[in-house]
DNA sequence: CCTTACAACAGACAAATGTATGGTATGATT
DNA sequence: AATCATACCATACATTTGTCTGTTGTAAGG
């Protein structure tokens, strides 16, 4: 009967599990012990028990395939926020039912609605938003003075940041050789898709 | 026996099985069963495996939990990539044991070795890397001349454009008011860590 | 030497779960 | 009316899988 130095062995179980549930494959408990050549089930029965009096795993008793990660040890709830190409005035229901393909996003408000939007131009560069970054945003209609919106202007979607100034509504660029764009707030002029909840880029 | 019209359950059937397997949770037959109210199993069974027949689920045969979502349905494969706060001299490794948390990444290349980490400091603040970006980093011992890298030098990490030039090695910063550091390439000096294949913030 | 603790093994049982066979009812089609 | 396809039910069976009981070998401490 071989014999490994105490915990060392159920140190990998721990990460063979793991990496199995977050694969969306829970492993069954003869899974484990194939894996690790255990002559008996039991072997790796007691590991994963141990695991779960350790609290490092939790285990839906009687189930098949029932070892979970705690809710501790989970990762952040992912969810698939489409990325658009283009959001042609108004139409982005219908851009978001045929997106370019989907980016994870760490769903930290399972209710918010999510899409992802590729920058053009060098408007922002000066908040570290170049082109072809790609913006992750929250849909809503307003926006607090401060916040880096996503709005149509002229049938056109564009990343400004957004300040109230009384009646009106300015969009500013965030580099100086673009200008302001300012607008009544009343008019038709003006449509905030959404805010601008994270920025990244892809690198060569 | 009520009758549902054609096609009509067997839509939500398949929601119900997709929604569980993103959650990391396949459901049995008999869940499934259960949850649309069916008093037989074989209704539910018969309606998972139209699904495999309509490509729109596959299974592993004889196996408990076995409806997996076919490749083409699935989305972008995503992994888990840890977020490392330090990284003290070489102890990637454990670092990486016990991360800050993790944030989800399209992988491209399920191969590749990830982890993030959060930038310090103002030195790549011209190519838009900024104080407190996440940086995603490939792990991998060396790099090409312009990869943006993270290396350890004097025992931290630190993120800088590598460059070879003859027998030395160049961490060039990305502001000017920076020093740039030269390193012989083999003196223990520098080490790789890897390279940062993308850039991340999040926003208010 | 004795005790204790741990790692692993062997064999068996029972619950969970996938699968098969045959049947009833309803609607559409011919 | 006859036929066919679909949705559903009832029951049984076989495999997979979780769980239990008892045993062996090794290492550490008294």
């Amino acid at each position: 009967m071989g014999r490994t130095p105490a915990g060392q062995t159920r140190e990998k179980v721990f990460r063979f599990v793991r990496t199995r549930l977050l694969a969306g494959q829970p492993p069954t408990v003869r899974e484990v012990q194939e894996a690790f050549g255990f002559r008996a089930v039991q072997t790796a029965r007691q590991h994963l028990e141990q695991l779960v009096e350790d609290g490092r795993l939790s285990a839906d008793r009687n189930k098949a395939r029932g070892y979970r990660l705690p809710q501790s040890a989970r990762g952040p709830r992912t969810v698939l926020a489409p990325v658009l190409g283009q959001v042609p005035a108004g139409a982005l229901e219908e851009a978001i039912e045929d997106p370019d393909g989907y980016v994870p996003v760490d769903a930290r408000d399972v209710s918010d609605e999510l899409f992802a939007l590729r920058v053009r131009g060098e408007s922002m560069t000066g908040v570290g938003i170049l082109p072809d970054d790609l913006v992750l945003v929250r849909r809503q209609p307003t926006a607090k003075s401060g916040d880096i919106v996503v709005a149509l202007v002229d049938n056109e979607a564009t990343v400004k940041t957004f300040k109230a100034r009384g009646r009106r509504v300015e969009l500013h660029p965030e580099n100086p050789s673009f200008e302001p764009i300012v607008l009544d707030s009343d008019a038709d002029g003006v449509v905030i898709l959404g805010k601008v909840i994270e920025v990244r880029r892809t690198l060569s």
